[in-house]
DNA sequence: ATTACTGCAAAGCATTTGCAAATGC
DNA sequence: GCATTTGCAAATGCTTTGCAGTAAT
């Protein structure tokens, strides 16, 4: 049973996922032998500082204009270091844009997106993760990630 | 059991796939009061006439320098239209295309994508529809269509 | 000091769109 | 005949890239 997060729980949640996350991915820049940046260390926390989902370019958008600086230009090629450290996941929606979501806290979970007001539900199932690596199994199929996303009509539209 | 299909059959069953198919198409048009034109039985041949998965891009490329000839507008246009019309269902690798493929006389299934080779392979399980079915039902979601994808290595590049 | 990273603006590229001509109804 | 479609080419919009300057090691 799971009571709602009021703001000042979420903003905890917020500082610790951050505070979590920086060490590990300057871990992954060393291995990487690449280096630990004021730029990366910006885009990191403003994708943590975030809940929802929101796509490369509005956070490209935001941070191109505002106090902490980062070009366009960074923002996507740090966003691509982090999925590839695995901090961040890609759902790419109908549409053209490349929607993001940080994984980390944030257990395996998938995505329902309303066809009407383009609204993204999380759901998860542990059972669809066994098939799917069953299935993976018998094609010999070296599983790296998935990503399930169904479309359809939220309950508020479809009232 | 299900023996391999040599060159005849695969030839009949896309005979027999565009003839199954324009027939609904077309009544598809009709409900809309949209037009039945030629332009759009090009285009549903062809779809019709692969067997593979294909991009958007390349289809248009192959019908605006053939014979039976259609601009690259139309061809994204109409594939739009055979979309919605649930003949054709778009997968979106990590790349920025369009994948489609043509669904009718395909039972539903999902796909596995080699990160190395790039290689479709198709799976299905009932189970796993299930599933998505009874995660719907709990948020009150009505479900139209839903994409699995799972991104590692094929069996041959994992050698 | 060396090498990688950043910012900027320009290029890329799949897809969409506006509009005049063509076509289906 | 009238409205929808088509073809073409130009525009769009997200994303990537080249390069000169800047920062990290």
């Amino acid at each position: 049973m799971e009571k709602p997060k009021d703001d000042q729980e979420l903003a905890e949640e917020v500082r610790s996922s951050v505070d979590e996350a920086w060490p590990l991915f300057v871990d992954f820049l060393k291995k990487k032998q690449a280096r630990v940046t004021q730029a990366r260390k910006i885009v990191l926390r403003k994708v943590f500082s975030r809940h929802d989902h929101f796509c490369a370019d509005d956070l490209a958008a935001e941070l191109s204009s505002g106090l902490d600086h980062v070009s366009r230009g960074t923002v996507y090629r740090t966003l691509a270091l982090m999925e590839e450290a695995g901090f961040v996941r890609v759902i790419r929606n109908t549409d053209g844009h490349a929607h993001y979501e940080h994984v980390f806290n944030h257990p395996n979970h998938e995505h329902m997106i309303c066809d009407v007001c383009g609204e993204f539900i999380e759901f998860s199932d542990d059972r669809i993760a066994e098939r799917i690596a069953l299935a993976c199994g018998q094609k010999n199929f070296a599983q790296r990630t998935y990503r399930i996303v169904v479309f359809g009509t939220c309950e508020a539209c479809g009232r």
